[in-house]
DNA sequence: CAACGGTTGTTCTC
DNA sequence: GAGAACAACCGTTG
């Protein structure tokens, strides 16, 4: 029992499966779980008001889970530069322990974090658990590179053999003999944050249908593997993004925020299935969890990876900058029901269905109103309670067709998508109730209503619902070409870059090598 | 070089 | 509800 232990929390806001937790605990005397509000990452205009009460409630449960194992947490305001030298000096610590995390930002900060506790003459311990894989490792098993395909990934996971297995939870026993000092201090000694803390309006807060915190998390795990029939048949495509309750299970916050180890939940899948006949990755859940790990390992191997300039996957496009049209779309007054319900359940809840991101994204971007991901990655990074800078990113690419993705000729319709599964506009007419009077036939495009049925439905569109502000199947038309173009330009450029990388040659295509191809068999 | 496959398009026809 | 046309991309594989 020698150490005195920071165990530094950042993401990873759970005590199941944390092996950095554990060896805090290791040859400890004194232990001090610790939270850094940095405001380089925690600011009113980065963080929305869902997220951020998704945060102070993990926070809340973490503390209260600590309190039970005789400890507690320290949430302390400033930069992690500034803040740990004094406690390391205050506390007399002697060892940091911390989940490795590969966000640049994170690495940046973490070396230089390192480097102070070296001075402070600080034992430093790291460990993997926010990913399924050491993410280095499959990037070094696809020489250096990151896999840009699914496929690729699944090879290269495969040689890797499965996840390793969740560590449990400390218990009474393996916090014996050690101490947090401070315990007994009041509520104030760098306690958890309260809600108006980052100067957000809490009047606007609606209800919480998705409580932050590992307990929670936890619940819902098991709420959802329960019903191992609908796990087994899962297949992402086929849930909807417009039912009235979620199709699919919302752990997504807990995952980000690292409240449920992804290593849980795959192990925790992998029992549900056992014997049984099951989907499979990409559909299955097992390769949602995939998806994620393919997004962490490109946004860890390719530079640049949340811009478009200076990223070398990533397709050159001439986006539009248009403040009206990304007004609109943010505030969900595009005259496009769907797309409109679907930002305002964004900005209501913090959470939209996968499919719904899809039909937003690409109307932001390549179908309708040509402008850059990057404006909609920052967007959802502001709102989502599971905003995450590695699927975001990587998702906007996808959407955006700027890779990953490259039939872009396949556009969503903003109408057509969601009557798929919401034939009646339920899902509109409970975000929108303006539009709740409106005859199903109508309900997508309420533009193409006769005036007496405006009426009737007392919402004239133009005055009481904004009329649409593009006309979908001309722009889409359009913009498919400017995408041909954008593409076209981009096999020209990497003609040069990838001849020296490489040796990889590709040309400008040539307009007859494209034969009429036989469908599926 | 050509064929193949790609989590999740739309619209029309049978 | 399945299949094809629509216009046609990429990375990977052989």
């Amino acid at each position: 029992m020698t150490h005195k232990c920071i165990h530094w929390f950042r993401k990873g806001l759970r005590l199941h499966d944390n092996p950095a937790l554990m060896a805090a605990l290791r040859d400890c005397k004194e232990l001090y779980p610790v939270f850094i509000l940095d405001p380089h990452l925690f600011d009113k205009t980065r963080v929305g008001l869902n997220r951020w009460r998704f945060l102070v409630g993990a926070l809340t449960d973490l503390d209260r889970s600590l309190q039970k194992l005789n400890s507690r947490l320290f949430v302390v305001r400033g930069r992690p530069e500034d803040v740990f030298p004094q406690l390391f000096t205050e506390w007399k610590i002697t060892k940091l322990t911390y989940e490795f995390d590969t966000e640049p930002y994170s690495a940046s900060r973490d070396k230089r974090v390192t480097a102070l506790a070296k001075e402070h003459k600080v034992e430093v311990v790291y460990k993997v658990s926010h990913t399924l894989y050491d993410i280095d490792r499959i990037n070094e098993e696809n020489n250096g590179k990151a896999p840009l395909t699914y496929n690729r990934m699944q090879a290269i996971v495969k040689t890797l053999g499965p996840p390793k297995k969740p560590v449990a939870a400390p218990t009474v026993e393996d916090v014996k003999g050690l101490k947090t000092p401070h315990l007994g201090n009041d509520m104030n000694y760098y306690g958890v944050p309260a809600l108006d803390e980052l100067g957000h309006d809490t009047l606007e807060l609606g209800e919480e249908p998705f409580p932050g915190g590992e307990q929670e998390a936890l619940r819902r795990l098991e709420e959802h593997m329960k019903k191992s029939g609908w796990v087994c048949s899962f297949e992402k495509p086929q849930t909807s993004p417009n039912s009235l309750s979620p199709s699919t299970t919302v752990l997504s916050p807990y995952v980000a925020f690292g409240c449920l180890s992804a290593r849980t939940f795959w192990w925790k899948l992998t029992e549900v299935y056992q014997g049984k006949k099951h989907s499979d990755p990409p559909v299955s859940l097992h390769g949602q969890l995939l998806w994620r790990e393919f997004f962490y390992t490109a946004s860890v191997g390719v530079p640049n990876f949340n811009k478009m300039e200076g990223n070398p996957v990533c397709t050159q496009v001439d986006w539009d900058s248009n403040h009206d049209y990304l007004a609109a779309w943010r505030e969900a007054r595009t005259g496009f029901p769907f797309i409109d319900a679907i930002m305002t359940q964004l900005r209501r809840e913090g959470w939209i269905h996968h499919l719904a991101r899809h039909a937003v994204a690409c109307f932001l971007t390549r179908g309708d109103l040509w402008i850059s991901w990057e404006e909609g990655q920052k967007v959802f990074e502001e709102l989502l309670l599971d905003g995450d800078w590695a699927l975001n990113a990587g998702n906007w690419q996808w959407l955006s067709a700027s890779t990953f993705f490259h039939q872009f000729f396949r556009v969503y319709s903003p109408v057509a998508f969601g009557k798929k599964t919401d034939k009646n506009g339920d899902y509109i007419k409970k975000y929108l109730p303006i539009l709740k009077k409106f005859p199903a036939q109508y309900i997508y495009e309420p533009w193409k209503a006769p005036r007496s049925v405006q009426q009737a439905a007392g919402c004239v569109v133009g005055k009481d619902y904004p009329r649409p502000i593009v006309e979908h199947e001309v722009i889409s038309k359009k913009n498919i070409q400017r995408m041909k173009l954008a593409y076209a330009k981009r096999s020209g450029n990497s003609d040069e870059s990838a001849s020296k990388k490489q040796g990889v040659k590709r040309e400008a295509p040539s307009v007859v090598h494209m034969l009429k191809k036989k469908g599926k068999k």
